[in-house]
DNA sequence: TATTTTATAATGGTCTAACCATTATAACCA
DNA sequence: TGGTTATAATGGTTAGACCATTATAAAATA
C-alpha cells in the first residue's frame, strides 16, 4: 500500500530536481549550469555532494561538464548514446552473443525497410541513390575501399531508419551499429565479390522501397543483412571467439 | 590519424579499472568491494575522487551500493534497467511520442510472436496456457480485475520473449513495457467487452503459437498491441495530453 | 599595425581531515 | 528466553585548501 518514504540522500534529491528542470525545459540544451561554487551555495550543500550529483547527470547523458575557464556544467540533447552504453555492458558481460545481435538487426532491418517503403518521398530516394553511388565507386576500387563501403553501408540503413520517422528505429540501429562494429575488425572478411553482392543488395532494396514494394523490401533487408552475419560467423568459426 | 592521447581524469581511471574487472569475471555478481577507505588506499586516491567513481558505476548499474555496517559496494547484474532509464529519457525529453512506442511495440510483439512460433517447446506451451486460466478468472470477474490482467498480459508477452532464446527481445520488451506503463493509469480505459477481446486474442495467439503458424502469430500479436494502443489513443484524444 | 607570446583569472579536478547517519551484530538486561 | 540497548563498521556529508586546464585579456614582438 505505501510505498519506501523519500531517499534522504542529498546528492539524488540534486539530481532530481536538475534532470527534472532539463525534462520540463526550464534548463534547454546548450545551457550552462552555475559554477560549481555557486550550485553549492544555491542548493545549500557541500561541493563534494554536487559533485557527486554532477556525475550522475554527466552518466545519464544529461550534461557534459566541460574543463578550464568557460567551462561548466552544460545542458546536452538527449540521446541514444546511453542505451548504446548500456546495451554494450550487457554484450561484455556475455548476456547477449553476437548471434542474438545479428538476429535482432536482421529482425529490426527488415521492419524498418518495410516502413520506408510506405513512407519514403521522392526526396528521400534521391538522397538514398547519391550513397548508393558513393557505395558504387568503392565497390569499383575493390577490396581497399571495404572500410568506406561499410560506412556508407551502414549511412544508407540509417537513413531507412530515419524514413521510418519514428526515432526509436533510429535510436536502436545506432545502438546495434555501434556495438556490431567492434566485431568487424575482426570477423568481417568481404573480398571483390562480396562487395559487390552487397552492393547488389543496396539497389535492390532501394529499388524495392522506391516501388513502394513493402515485402520485398523487408525481404531483401534481411537478406542482406543476413549476408554480412554470415561472412563475420565464418571467420568466428576459423578464429575462435576471442573475448572483445 | 592520432587519437585524443589518455583522459588524465583520476575517476575515470577507477571506473575503467573496476568496470573491466567487473566485465571480465574478476568481479562476480554479489562480490563486495572493498570498503571505500581501503579502496583509497589501494588506488591511492582521495575519498571524494573514489566517490565519484563509485557513483558513476552505480549509474551505470554495475555496482549497488548499501549503506550501515555490513554494507559497500556490490557487484550487480548486468541487466535492463539503464536501456529503461534510458529510453525513458528520450520519451520524457518529448524526443520519442506514445504513437512511436506503440509502433515500435507492435512490430517488436510481432516478431517475438512469430520466432515463438517457431522455437517453442511443449513446455513453454504449458506454461503459456497455464498464464491463460489465470487471465480468465480475471476477465469472469469483471473489469475490476483489469489491472490483474494487464499483469497476466505482460507476463506473458515476456514469457513469449524468453521463448525466443534471444536476450535482446527479453530486455527491449522489458524496457517497452516499462515505459508504456505510465501511460496505462491515464489513457487506458478496459470494459468488459475489451477484456473478453483482449483475452480471446491472446488465446487465439497461444494457439498459433502451439501450431507453429507463424504469420498467423505474428499477426494476432501485432493486433493484439494495436488495439492496446487504440484504447490509449481514443483517451488521449479525449483528455488532450498532460506532461508525464 | 598585426601577430605572437605571456599573464590572468575563472572553472573544474583533487586532496585532506574531520564528523554525521545508518545498520548488522554483539552485549546486556528483564 | 526474548526483547533492548550499546558498539563499531560503513557509507554520506561537510569544510577548506590547492592543483590543472583553458578562454580571454594584456603585453611583447615583428
Amino acid at each position: 500500500m505505501f510505498q519506501t518514504a523519500k531517499q534522504t540522500k542529498v546528492f539524488q534529491d540534486v539530481v532530481e530536481q536538475i534532470q527534472q528542470a532539463i525534462l520540463d525545459g526550464r534548463l534547454k540544451t546548450g545551457d550552462i549550469l552555475p559554477a560549481e561554487r555557486e550550485l553549492k551555495a544555491m542548493f545549500n550543500i557541500s561541493r563534494g555532494t554536487l559533485r557527486e550529483a554532477l556525475r550522475v547527470l554527466e552518466q545519464k547523458g544529461l550534461i557534459e561538464i566541460k574543463l578550464g575557464i568557460g567551462g561548466g556544467s552544460v545542458v546536452k540533447a538527449v540521446d541514444t548514446e546511453q542505451i548504446s552504453e548500456s546495451l554494450g555492458l550487457l554484450i561484455r558481460s556475455q548476456k547477449v552473443s553476437l548471434n542474438h545481435l545479428a538476429e535482432f538487426r536482421e529482425d529490426v532491418e527488415g521492419i524498418v525497410a518495410a516502413h520506408a517503403a510506405v513512407r519514403s518521398t521522392q526526396g528521400d530516394i534521391q538522397k538514398l541513390k547519391l550513397l548508393l553511388d558513393q557505395a558504387q565507386t568503392c565497390v569499383k576500387q575493390g577490396s581497399s575501399q571495404r572500410n568506406a563501403f561499410i560506412e556508407i553501408d551502414k549511412q544508407i540503413h540509417m537513413r531507412l531508419a530515419d524514413i521510418t520517422g519514428n526515432p526509436i528505429y533510429t535510436s536502436v540501429l545506432h545502438s546495434i551499429h555501434d556495438n556490431i562494429h567492434r566485431y568487424y575488425d575482426k570477423f568481417l572478411s568481404m573480398e571483390n565479390r562480396e562487395l559487390q553482392e552487397n552492393y547488389q543488395d543496396l539497389c535492390d532494396l532501394i529499388q524495392a522501397v522506391e516501388n513502394g514494394n513493402v515485402d520485398l523490401a523487408r525481404k531483401i533487408a534481411q537478406r542482406h543483412v543476413k549476408r554480412f552475419n554470415q561472412y563475420m560467423k565464418k571467420r568466428e568459426r576459423e578464429e575462435k571467439v576471442p573475448k572483445v
